[in-house]
DNA sequence: ATGAAAGTGGAGCATTGCTCCGAATCAAAT
DNA sequence: ATTTGATTCGGAGCAATGCTCCACTTTCAT
């Protein structure tokens, strides 16, 4: 996976490369003071950039919140098959990777809520999310059920959803812990 | 509590009662239709009222969705102690009561966000929830924990915020099933 | 019947998402 | 260095929506 080099295309203008870097530093800096819902003039203007920028190079909003959090997702999958390796039981690694990916989202404000949301705008997201995520989480489920430890009737799919929905809004209210609650949902999932 | 006489103060005037009915009919069937977050002017224009009106009887949008709302959840908040009296132990009377709750939420299109979401304009439906749904959990939590049936360590407030989320976007999704994650939640609560 | 109080309607402002196209910029060719 | 065509940019402008404000209308006690 060359990015320097593509051959048949010419390369991106030095200016749209200057934009693009502009654009995802700015959108991480809001995304972190005003939540992944922010305005996109408020990005804009944090990055120097008109409107019009941002949607040359981000059509959907969706495109410019995986851009920003791309990295982190990674991680997070590719730390599941350590986990596994590494837990005293499946069972064990895969608390311990849900932790993380609850860590994750819960420090990214309205991220939940638009990885749940399943409008238009937000359909890279969520296909990012999944595509990414609930293999590994299926990985370690399987493991869990083949160890015995926990019931087979439940799809990785959609244990990951309930796992973001319940990290929705969890940053609003102090008196919701939403780690203690999906550690309850995951309890739930034992034999 | 006699809605009928109020001596000190006039009684409403009628255009404003019949205006009233009609908003609460019209929201009523906007709400099944676009769900709860469907724009002030739709609602308005079924009624057949201005949008002044709506403002004027229900300030906040919460006021409106209580309003349609205020009867299916006192009923459920008043099955409770018969659940947890007629039902074999007070786990399977809190199973029950929460399947209760969720069929209501699931079939509210957006409510379940509005209700998670801690912004101003939806403090009045939150706190109505909370003050009807909350003490009714807490008794059944409480006689569980006394039945030594579930851990002690969860509080009722949180359960119903958990229980909430999880019904959120739940009518999107075909391959997310909220009961279903909702059941796991509540057998996580076994000790 | 009448006038004050209560209630109404919708124009209008603010915010926000998104499009569109003339202007500005770049880079290749000369 | 200049030209020139392609690429990219910027932000005005449109549409949707929440909410306010107040001149006008309706009701009702007198």
């Amino acid at each position: 996976m060359d990015e320097s080099e593509k051959s048949p295309v010419r390369a991106k203008r030095a200016d749209a490369q200057r934009n693009e870097k502009a654009l995802l530093d700015a959108a991480a800096a809001v995304f972190v003071s005003s939540g992944v819902d922010a305005p996109v003039r408020e990005i804009a203007a944090q990055a120097g950039v008109g409107m019009g920028t941002i949607y040359r190079h981000f059509p959907m909003r969706a495109d410019l919140i995986v851009a920003v959090y791309r990295h982190q997702v990674d991680a997070c999958a590719e730390a599941g098959p350590g986990l596994l390796a590494e837990s005293a039981s499946p069972y064990e690694a895969l608390g311990r990777w849900v932790d993380l990916f609850v860590d994750f989202l819960v420090t990214k404000h309205g991220l939940a809520v638009a990885l749940g949301s399943n409008q238009a705008s937000f359909a890279t997201l969520h296909d990012y999310f999944i595509d990414r995520l609930v293999p590994v989480c299926k990985q370690m489920l399987e493991a869990a059920v083949v160890a015995g430890e926990i019931r087979r009737d439940v799809g990785a799919y959609e244990l990951m959803r309930g796992i973001g929905n319940l990290c929705i809004f969890a940053d609003k209210d102090s008196r919701y812990d939403a780690r203690r609650l999906v550690g309850l949902l995951v309890s739930g999932l034992r034999v």
